[in-house]
DNA sequence: GTGACATCGCATAATT
DNA sequence: AATTATGCGA
DNA sequence: GTCAC
């Protein structure tokens, strides 16, 4: 009878007692400040950056595994700083809401959902919120997280496919593996398309934590142009703004290639642009690739070795700026496009852009467009046309390791960037 | 105190 | 059904 | 609104 209760209940029923229909422990707080956001967002004049500073207070505060005990507790967090303070003071006072204390056991088993969630994160596709949501119903192992109710609870084939290949996906990706995925596919599609090996593999780096490939094909020349407005450049996705474009040779004619060759495990995501999943790395037999039967069998029963891949079809036009935006590493990116923006342009992996204003005349004619100018392609050919056009010198893709150059220096802390 | 704040693709959930 | 927001990754 | 300077 105990033994049996034990099993249907485990232990945690004690820590997951934040009110009915919350997720978290700070709930109340998160409330207040979104409804704060809103505001700013609804507001006429409103400040981009302060909703984003509303969004990151939030982001940060839902990611507590405690109650908040005290404003100034919330102040020692990164992203909240007077004006946040200020409004959780003014929640406390106002609202009556007094903080949960801990008790020693409370605060054990906290430390242990802590750690819970920091190993389902390891699972591609679970994120701060995911994981909190599996570890509140009990999930507190990867092992765990393939069996039910847990694997029910996974509802994205990226999530799915993160714990099936879960222990393919912790391996690195070795500089000879990531050529040999990139000439078999070289092998297996028209001669008129170019492969290119980006990201941590092209600035020189041992391993990767997957393939970055790169695409270019003379046919594909779309270059979509940045919406909105410098001070706002939309984030609606360029599929949004697109609306129905034929198929991409992405989708007509790399993908069913490299599917009939059999080296596509699983696809996490495949869009036009962009196709996300896992790939089988064919082992070359002599002169020749193996039996392409032999690996579709070895997918079937996840024999063989596989490894995260991305595919990047890129216009030849966007060349360089994909290949910036594409090989990174990410502080590089964020550094050369603050440099964009400080001189008004903006960049992207399309592209450098120029904003033109209208003329009052030509807004005046336009009636009530309201639209204020233009985006212009500035540069995107070459790298160093791209870099140039910015001031820099060129910068061997083996020297834009940023991260482990500002990572130990002093401040520059900025980088918000996973682990992974 | 003041100037600067990365950008995007895709899948799914939520909302209208 | 269509649009918007969120989550996640890079 | 927050942060680095």
């Amino acid at each position: 009878m105990l033994l049996r209760s034990r099993l249907v209940r485990p232990l945690l029923k004690a820590n997951v007692r934040y009110a009915a229909g919350t997720e978290g422990p700070n709930n109340a707080i998160l409330e207040m400040l979104k409804i704060n956001k809103e505001e700013e967002a609804q507001s006429p004049d409103k400040n981009p950056y302060k909703i984003r500073a509303f969004t990151s207070a939030i982001k940060v505060i839902s990611e507590l595994d405690h109650p908040i005990q005290s404003a100034i507790e919330a102040k020692a967090l990164k992203g909240v700083g007077p004006g946040i303070l200020r409004r959780i003071q003014d929640f406390f006072d106002t609202s009556g809401h007094t903080p949960d204390v801990l008790d020693p056991a409370a605060a054990d088993q906290l430390k242990r959902n802590r750690v819970a969630r920091a190993e389902l994160e390891q699972v591609t596709g679970i994120g701060p919120v995911k994981a909190r949501q599996l570890v509140a119903a009990g999930c507190m192992t990867i092992e765990q997280l393939k069996t039910p109710p847990y694997l029910e609870m996974l509802t994205t084939t990226q999530q799915r496919i993160g714990v099936t290949y879960f222990h393919h996906l912790g391996e690195r990706v070795s500089r000879a593996e990531a050529e040999t995925v990139a000439q078999f596919i070289r092998d297996a599609i028209p001669s008129k398309y170019e492969v290119i090996i980006g990201g941590s593999y092209r600035r020189g780096a041992a391993t990767s934590s997957d393939i970055d490939l790169i695409i270019l094909h003379p046919d594909h020349v779309h270059v979509p142009v940045p919406l909105g407005t410098p001070s706002k450049v939309s984030t609606v996705s360029a599929t949004k703004r697109n609306g129905a474009l034929p198929a991409s040779l992405l989708q007509s004619e790399v993908v069913p290639a490299l599917q009939t060759r059999g080296i596509l495990a699983a696809a996490m995501s495949s869009g036009d642009l962009k196709w996300q999943g896992i790939v089988l790395v064919p082992e070359p037999t002599d002169d020749q690739w193996g039996e392409r039967q032999r690996r579709l069998a070895a997918i079937e029963s996840g024999q063989g070795v596989y490894r995260r891949m991305d595919l990047n079809l890129v216009a030849q036009k966007s060349r360089g700026a994909a290949l910036i935006a594409l090989t990174g590493d990410t502080e590089f990116n964020r550094d050369v496009r603050i440099r964009a923006s400080k001189v008004g342009m903006h960049l992207n992996e399309y592209g450098l852009w120029r904003w033109n204003e209208n003329s009052e005349e030509n807004s005046e004619e336009e009636g009530k467009d309201d639209s204020a100018g233009f985006w212009e392609l500035v540069r995107a050919h070459t790298e160093e046309e791209v870099l140039r056009e910015l001031g820099m010198e060129y910068v061997e893709p083996v020297k834009r390791n940023f991260s482990l150059v500002l990572g130990k220096g002093p401040a520059r802390m900025k980088a918000k960037g996973k682990k992974r």
